[in-house]
DNA sequence: ATTTGTATACGAAACTTATCGTACTATGAA
DNA sequence: TTCATAGTACGATAAGTTTCGTATACAAAT
């Protein structure tokens, strides 16, 4: 089994860790200003919802100093995983396949994509997984 | 562009989407049987969650005879493209192939599952699409 | 020391979603 | 006709999310 667990971000939280995946760590304010690029929102709004986020167990912080810096404590990966399999089992009725059909139908992928896609199913070609 | 607005049904209304994508078309009674056999849900519950969805253009239904009959006006097809794309959005920089590899990679695909996409993968080659 | 700016904490409002109870109505059987 | 059944309509509640205002504390500069 896996230690974390089937967290489901909600879409503001899934804003804010996509931040913090991406810096590996930060202070409030430094979320809140790659937010605000993107769409209105104030300071505190901000600063509450990583408080929940911490409440959670979906952040920690160390609050040595005054400034409390955040990580988080759910992998991308982890939770791309959860999405996918939510995904799959909701609108594609179990399919994992038909999801990646799906999903190469209505993206217009560059070459170098498919043949990294290509690249890619090589891998479990002949059983090697 | 597309006449299909981007709706994003909630966790409910996609499981009563399956059932009538499946059916075709289908009364509150015939949808909640359906529901019933996976989990603990109370008649008016389907009821209201159907009439709501009608409401918000999700569903129209023919009110002719007593007993309603309801029907998706939203496809499959455009509500999983839907998804896919806040998905690769949200969760995925962007990046679709990124969204296919990680579900190739959670995902254990058979045989044939494996060959059907790149059966697939192969339409695309010679720039095609 | 006072002021100014920047933090956190916290409460509360506005929305949305999910759920169900209750009221009411039509239909068909007794 | 009366009664039981199966339907819709609708209000209300509870929970979760998002948002922000206000209070308060600390730190640095004047």
């Amino acid at each position: 089994m896996n230690s974390e667990k089937k967290y489901h971000p909600t879409e503001s939280e899934l804003e804010i860790l996509q931040v913090l995946w991406e810096k590996g760590e930060a202070t409030v304010r430094e979320v809140h200003e790659v937010l605000e690029q993107t769409r209105d929102i104030g300071y505190t709004t901000t600063l509450k919802t990583m408080q929940i986020m911490n409440d959670k167990g979906l952040l920690e912080r160390n609050t040595s100093s005054r400034t409390h810096i955040y990580r988080p404590l759910i992998t991308r990966k982890n939770t791309q995983k959860q999405f996918l399999n939510k995904m799959i089992d909701g609108l594609f009725r179990g399919s994992a396949s038909r999801m990646v059909i799906g999903a190469l139908d209505e993206s217009n992928l560059s070459e170098a994509e498919l043949r990294e896609i290509q690249d890619y199913l090589k891998q479990f070609e002949n059983g090697e997984q």
